[in-house]
DNA sequence: TTGATTGCAAACGGTTTGCATGGGA
DNA sequence: TCCCATGCAAACCGTTTGCAATCAA
């Protein structure tokens, strides 16, 4: 635990950022794990240790998280989301459940940081790609 | 011209939907383009036209097309938009200039409606690609 | 006529802003 | 000490809601 605590802390050095408690505790709530929370859902999270902060203290922590590129926006249906796995990933959000699950973009050649040659002749820096559909605790369910 | 409204007011009819001036108004200014409206550019253009429409109005107007498939919901950004176009297809977004393009997906094996297996074993129904970067116009402006 | 659609105003809620206070380097 | 970050309150703005008036069928 106090070696997870070093390397959050380690990551923050590296991003030329102050250590304070309130970033240490949203990293280790959720650095590492695949989440994808909304502020609101951080807000609460956070405040079972910090039970006064402001949600706009978090919103400022993941505003500068963003900015640092430790954690990427993610914009599901229409709400903002929060994903603490940088590395070149798809989602995949159940219709049922409403779960978001990290995909494996091998499947359509746009793993490991591979950008397509668009037709049209932009040049792709990045991308975002989501599926929609059944997740596969949903289909077990449904016995399909 | 009066084809084309014609043309207008059988989709509207297809949908099940009452033909109103202001309905036919929204697809007569997008329908077939390829446009990416917010719903206040949407509003900005139906006042030319409809100078004193609320844009609550608009937004009901854009929700019951969405809710017939008349046009699709797109997320860009922050922004919610409106795409006319349904078939399937991605966007390009330039990082430059903010204009947002549709793309083919055939380079990724994603064309004509094609869904992808995923290896998580998911059942995918439907996926929304957003591309990044800078466009073809922009580079030709860099002199790249 | 009748229910759907429009017009209008007010509410709503997630996000942002401004500024005083406090804490890390 | 000196900023940067936090705490707090209020503003902001795109979107939604409720309801009366109007219009297409």
């Amino acid at each position: 635990m106090n070696k997870l605590l070093a390397k959050l802390t380690e990551k923050l050095k590296l991003a030329g950022l102050k250590i304070t408690p309130q970033r240490l505790e949203v990293l280790n709530l959720f650095y590492g794990k695949m989440l994808h929370p909304t502020a609101d859902e951080v807000w609460r999270k956070v405040r079972r240790k910090f039970p006064a902060i402001p949600k706009a203290t978090v919103y400022n922590i993941l505003d500068t998280f963003v900015e640092k590129g430790i954690v990427k926006v993610l914009i599901i249906g229409k709400e903002m989301r929060f994903d603490f796995n940088t590395s070149f990933h798809g989602h995949f959000v159940c219709k049922k459940c409403g779960k978001i699950y990290d995909v494996d973009l091998d499947c359509v050649g746009l793993g490991h940081g591979n950008l397509p040659e668009l037709s049209e002749g932009h040049k792709v820096e990045d991308f975002q790609l989501n599926f929609f559909g059944i997740c596969k605790d949903c289909l077990k369910k449904e016995g399909k």
